[in-house]
Order: structure tokens, then C-alpha cells, then sequence
DNA sequence: ATACTGATAGCCT
DNA sequence: GGCTATCAGTATG
């Protein structure tokens, strides 16, 4: 038999540790997002680790500005970053505070809500594609620049909130070189996923773009 | 299934 | 001015 998954939320003290120790953790946890038409429970199977100051790849790599504020301050909260001129993605940062480290949230399984995320989602061809990929998983989710600097320790009725749910066991967790993250040549093995989880999405190096003219 | 390309705007040098 | 922690569409095996 199957235990149900724990409801209560992740304490601050879950976040306040090495960003390397709770990316892995977060493998199976469930995030919610509560909207105006309705809750969105996604069940988390894909993150990314950026270890702050000492990490190039990180938006933290260059020091604190106005736009990667949050990551500098406590663990626990919420780090929304627009690209591309047209996707946001979401973080989670990570202890100690100061260090702005981060996960990124790359993927999961929408497990309450599909109707609504399959409003805000409708090129998906499958539920499956609801959320695979950073900018999918915060466009089904409805999050935006306004949602930056949100707890995501708080209770199950806010805006944004991460439950305990079932963590993956070490034993179906894999890892592996980032996505297209600029100069890291798998030199990070920093991305972390659940093996043969289907809403995981296809690993892809980083492409420089010719200038166009 | 994989491979390539254009779209788009904020960010940082 | 160059770059980007991306996606969707199209082409091809």
C-alpha cells in the first residue's frame, strides 16, 4: 500500500541548507499554486542547482542587482526571472542567506488543476507537456514577475506554497549536466530528475547564436 | 524520435 | 550592442 503524500509545507529550515543538498530533496515534492480559477498542485521531477557567487552560470555570478534581489536574502522565498523577452521561470533559494544560491524548477507533473493549466498551456499536445520545461511549468502555473519575492514557505492557501508530498528515494534519482547553461560543459552535473519520469524534458546543450543581420 | 531557426525584450558590459 | 537558466514550428529520419 501507498501512504498518502504529506500536506504540511516545507519549513524554512528545509531550504536553509547547501543549495547541492536540497535540489535532490525537492524530487517529488508537490508545489502549489493557488489562482483565481482554482488550485494547481505539481508534483516536481526535474531541477536545476546554481550555487551563487562561485557559479557562472548563476544571474547571481555578477553580483546583486535589482532584478536577482531576492537571491541574496533569506532561504525559502521565491526568485521569478523573465527571458527571451517572453517566459518567466521560478527559483527557490537556498541557504545560507547571502550565498544566493538557487534551484530552478525545470519540470513536474500537474497532479490537481489540469483544466486551468491547460488554459494557460494550449499548445500542449498532451498533459504530460503541461509543465516539461522551466518557462512551461510557469506558464501552467500562472507565475510572473509579480509573484518574485513570494514565500513559498507559507500555508497551503497562499499564492505559492511547497508541501512535504513523497520525495523521491535516492535510488530513482539521476543526474547530469545542465541545460543550455552557457560554458558548462557538463562540468556541473547539476541538473537532477527522476528516472524515466515522462514530463521530464530532453536535455539540450547550449546553441550560440550567429548574429543575425 | 532529433535538428534547426526565428521570435522577443530586459539585462549587463 | 551582445547575450540569454526558452519555446514552438518546421523539416527530416
Amino acid at each position: 500500500m501507498i501512504a498518502a503524500p504529506d500536506r504540511t509545507p516545507l519549513t524554512r529550515d528545509f531550504f536553509d541548507r547547501p543549495v547541492l543538498e536540497v535540489a535532490p530533496d525537492l524530487l517529488g515534492r508537490v508545489l502549489v499554486r493557488t489562482t483565481p480559477d482554482g488550485p494547481i498542485e505539481l508534483r516536481l521531477t526535474e531541477v536545476e542547482a546554481y550555487d551563487g557567487p562561485n557559479d557562472p552560470g548563476s544571474h547571481a555570478y555578477r553580483g546583486r542587482t535589482l532584478r536577482n534581489d531576492v537571491m541574496f536574502g533569506p532561504p525559502g522565498y521565491v526568485y521569478v526571472y523573465f527571458t527571451y523577452g517572453m517566459w518567466h521561470c521560478m527559483n527557490l533559494v537556498c541557504g545560507p542567506e547571502g550565498r544566493a544560491s538557487g534551484v530552478l524548477l525545470r519540470a513536474g507533473e500537474i497532479t490537481e488543476g489540469a483544466e486551468v493549466a491547460r488554459k494557460r498551456r494550449l499548445s500542449a499536445r498532451h498533459d504530460r507537456e503541461l509543465a516539461k520545461g522551466p518557462a512551461r511549468l510557469a506558464t501552467a502555473l500562472g507565475v510572473d514577475r509579480s509573484l518574485d519575492g513570494t514565500d513559498a514557505c507559507a500555508s497551503e492557501s497562499s499564492p505559492l506554497s511547497l508541501l512535504h508530498g513523497t520525495p523521491a528515494t535516492s535510488d530513482q534519482v539521476l543526474n547530469g549536466p545542465r541545460t543550455g547553461v552557457a560554458g558548462d560543459g557538463g562540468v556541473h552535473p547539476w541538473r537532477f530528475w527522476i528516472t524515466g519520469d515522462p514530463t521530464v524534458s530532453p536535455y539540450r546543450a547550449h546553441t550560440p547564436r550567429r548574429r543575425r543581420t
